[in-house]
DNA sequence: GGGGGCTATGGGGGG
DNA sequence: CATAGCCCCC
């Protein structure tokens, strides 16, 4: 046997090695998911497969660079061959070479989410609708959605169902800017990252010069990570791919439905349900031992999830050791988590002798990061921050950018918006207004509309020497690299001096922030291996170059050697492991967010985002929350997480539930099943009645002998409470667990009184 | 017609 | 707390 099927258990190793046909792994969280995915593709070339016939789509960069560190391990250099990316940056290297055969210039401009709300304001400005009414990203998760779901504008006016939803939260006419979103783009020669997809499938699905029987042929074997998270679009591509007559079917999927926490820009869970109708004889796989956590933890994960009404049946275990119970950090106020949370980190470097670099702290919003961030550096604590503004999103960064985007681009409407009057050369808002109407009108972009515009001489001038000054960079883009062309730029238009001009603190910042970027172009110059690292594209055009950091989420310099403690939302955790983790602000308005509060299966998608956050812990899990914090500017008052009563008392360790040091035997901790090595199957797995009809009942109210319903559990007796004030336990009987009972947090639990005594 | 300062409004997750 | 729109002045 291969030194590296060695190194798997069964199910893992019968998942490699299954390598013909329709696949199917589902992977729990730290069930070798990635060693499957990775070893799988090793065997591949081991068998005689070619590298650049296995075709890797994962959602982030980051799985994508470490799936292939993980096979060179394995195979060597050939691993580099391997096409392995996000389904952006694979579609989006594709595209640049095709998208002149579906009606795009090659060195098409991607869009991004700013740019796209541009677009929007500017149609909503030209119909003249109320902007309160039609509100900008309520707009742009239409378009979004609608795009995901292969809807036409014309498709989207003829479906019932979407307009009659339009109508009903008063915006009837999002099927035109919908409509005039598409065109806008199309004639800036721009794409946003829904269309990365959607022209892929249209390339595929139109064909022309036969480019599907090309990629057909390419691509022998695709593997999709995270398949749970892609959405209708893109299964409909990976389709195009590899579902054909006469085709291997060579396809494997990687996924968790548990780890479902994409709903909200299209994802569907139907995906997998309809991968095992669309192909017949799908092999499945199911990856249930984690060795990743210690046991409470890997408990208290599946406590959680039993919550959730609709999953895949399977049930996570562990050989590892019961470790360390879960601790629960009730603070004040925010300021006062950030502060018990460093200390925390501190405590705990020294008490297991841990790295910085072992802790990890998870918040459900960015904007959270702040407090940590002062108290991290207030103890000297080197951290870095995951996600929240990126660098390519600072206005400095974006300003130069729209100038070599435009240089590459002339058509791109939201790089001239940008810059045609910055650094200020008297064209304002008038002309520009007029410039895009005129535009819009004759169905053209912004630049050819200008020699056709009728403004005042002077106006006429001003834009004349703009015209001027893009086609010198045009002209310099053909004989410059990207270094070369970014510096003269710097200079030329005039950015440089300009921020020169400001020697404050800030100013300083940005003028060292466009240095950077001029760093960044030349080591994107001299760097073989940035970008996704296939030698099938050593383009080191400008042209390649935008491309590359339109894909870029996280700051994709990883420091190598550095020791810091790793600040990221959850939603950027996953994927990720850590021995220690910190899991912040659990309070309800915020995790669940405020958004996800109506509405039942947007709850659920809080809770597999919360189930994905505490399984990304190894060995010690903290939770905490603040009874008050700055939201929105003002002082909030939130109550505790739901999610923090859905773990039971076995798995959370007492002495930390509060500051008043209380004993441990406070809760009389019930030991749940001693050493085990699998989980007991919970036969409770159902919720006992619907959330809707749940009208929890303050804590304080909660009395022995009461009769009470439970949202999992139903109705139930109290038979005792024992603990003071905030850690009050009540044991309770339920019926429907055969009058067993139950130890649960008063603090947390979410309790209706039926009948009083 | 353009530029600068003030007020009002909205506020999630990410490629 | 950040940004967009508005109003006033040049």
């Amino acid at each position: 046997m291969n030194d590296y099927l060695k190194e798997l258990n069964d199910v893992q190793r019968e998942a490699v090695t299954a390598i013909e046909g329709p696949v199917m792994v589902i992977a729990g969280p730290g069930s070798g998911k990635t060693r499957v995915l990775t070893y799988r593709i090793a065997h591949l070339i081991q068998s005689g497969v070619a590298p650049w016939e296995i075709l890797t789509l994962t959602f982030t960069n980051k799985a994508a660079r470490e799936m292939k560190e993980r096979i060179e391990k394995v195979v060597g250099q050939r691993a580099n061959k391997v096409w392995a990316g996000t389904f952006h940056s694979i579609f989006a290297k594709i595209l640049r070479f095709e998208a002149n055969k579906i009606g795009y210039p090659n060195d098409f401009t991607i869009y991004d989410t700013d740019d796209t709300n541009s677009v929007i304001s500017e149609i909503l400005k030209q119909m003249n609708l109320d902007r309160k009414q039609y509100n900008v990203s309520a707009i742009r998760s239409r378009i979004s959605m609608a795009k995901s779901n292969l809807i036409t504008p014309k498709a989207y006016a003829l479906n019932e169902e979407l307009m009659n939803y339009d109508r009903m939260n008063r915006r009837p006419m999002i099927h035109i800017i919908y409509e005039k979103y598409v065109n806008k783009c199309q004639r800036s020669g721009a794409m946003d990252f829904d269309d990365l997809l959607l022209q892929m499938f249209r390339l595929l699905y139109q064909n022309p010069e036969n480019v599907l029987q090309k990629y057909r042929s390419q691509f022998q074997y695709v593997l999709v990570d995270e398949f749970q998270d892609t959405n209708y679009l893109q299964y409909q591509i990976i389709k195009l791919l590899v579902h054909y007559e006469g085709s291997r079917e060579n396809v494997c999927i990687v996924g968790d439905d548990a780890q479902s926490i994409y709903s909200f820009r299209g994802a569907t869970i139907e995906n997998i349900l309809q991968f095992e109708s669309d192909f017949s004889d799908v092999m499945t796989y199911k990856l249930e031992q984690n060795y990743r956590s210690t046991q409470h933890i890997v408990q208290a994960a599946n406590e959680v999830i039993s919550y959730n009404r609709k999953q895949i049946k399977k049930e996570i275990w562990t050989e590892k050791n019961e470790g360390q119970k879960i601790k629960v950090v009730k603070c004040m106020t925010d300021n006062e988590e950030g502060r018990r949370v460093s200390d925390g980190i501190i405590e705990q470097k020294n008490r297991y002798s841990l790295s910085n670099s072992d802790f990890s702290i998870l918040y459900r919003t960015n904007a959270q990061s702040r407090v940590f961030e002062e108290h991290l550096r207030r103890q000297n604590i080197p951290y870095k921050i995951y996600g929240g503004l990126s660098f390519y999103q600072r206005k400095e960064i974006k300003d130069l950018l729209a100038y070599l985007r435009l240089s590459i681009n002339v058509k791109d409407n939201e790089a001239l918006k940008r810059v045609v009057n910055y650094p200020k050369r008297g064209i304002g808002k008038t002309t520009i207004d007029k410039l895009a109407d005129l535009a819009e009108e004759m169905e053209i972009c912004m630049w050819e509309a200008i020699p056709m515009l009728k403004v005042s001489g002077r106006a006429n001038s001003l834009l004349a020497d703009f015209v001027l000054l893009i086609k010198s960079f045009q002209a310099k883009a053909q004989k410059m690299n990207a270094y070369e062309l970014a510096s003269h730029v710097v200079k030329q238009s005039g950015i440089m001096s300009l921020l020169k001009e400001d020697d404050s603190m800030e100013g300083i910042g940005r003028v060292e922030n466009i240095t950077a970027l001029l760093d960044g172009i030349q080591e994107f110059i001299n760097d073989d291996v940035l970008g996704e690292g296939e030698d099938v594209n050593q383009d080191k055009s400008i042209a390649s170059y935008l491309q590359s950091i339109a894909l870029i989420t996280d700051f994709d310099s990883e420091e190598v050697g550095v020791d810091y403690v790793t600040l990221m939302s959850t939603h950027a955790a996953k994927g990720l492991e850590f021995k220690s983790v910190f899991v912040v602000g659990l309070e309800e308005n915020l995790f669940p967010s405020f958004m996800a509060m109506s509405d039942p299966t947007q709850i659920d998608e809080e809770r597999r985002l919360f189930y994905v956050a505490i399984t990304r812990a190894e060995q010690y899990l903290t939770l905490s929350y603040a009874n008050s914090r700055y939201q929105f500017g003002q002082m909030r008052f939130n109550d505790p997480s739901r999610f923090l009563g859905e773990i039971s008392a076995a798995n959370v360790d007492s002495a930390m539930a509060s500051h008043n040091s209380i004993s441990n035997d406070v809760f009389g901790a019930p030991k749940l099943l001693g050493n085990f090595k699998k989980l007991e199957p919970r036969q409770e797995a159902m919720l006992a009645i619907d959330p809707s009809q749940f009208k929890p009942s303050p804590s304080s109210m909660i009395e022995e002998g009461m009769r009470v319903m439970h949202l999992k559990f139903g109705e139930g007796e109290v038979i005792t409470i024992d603990g003071e004030r905030d850690n009050k336990v009540a044991t309770i009987s339920f019926k429907r667990l055969e009058d067993s009972e139950r130890r649960i947090m008063l603090r947390f639990a979410k309790l209706q009184i039926l009948e009083e005594n």
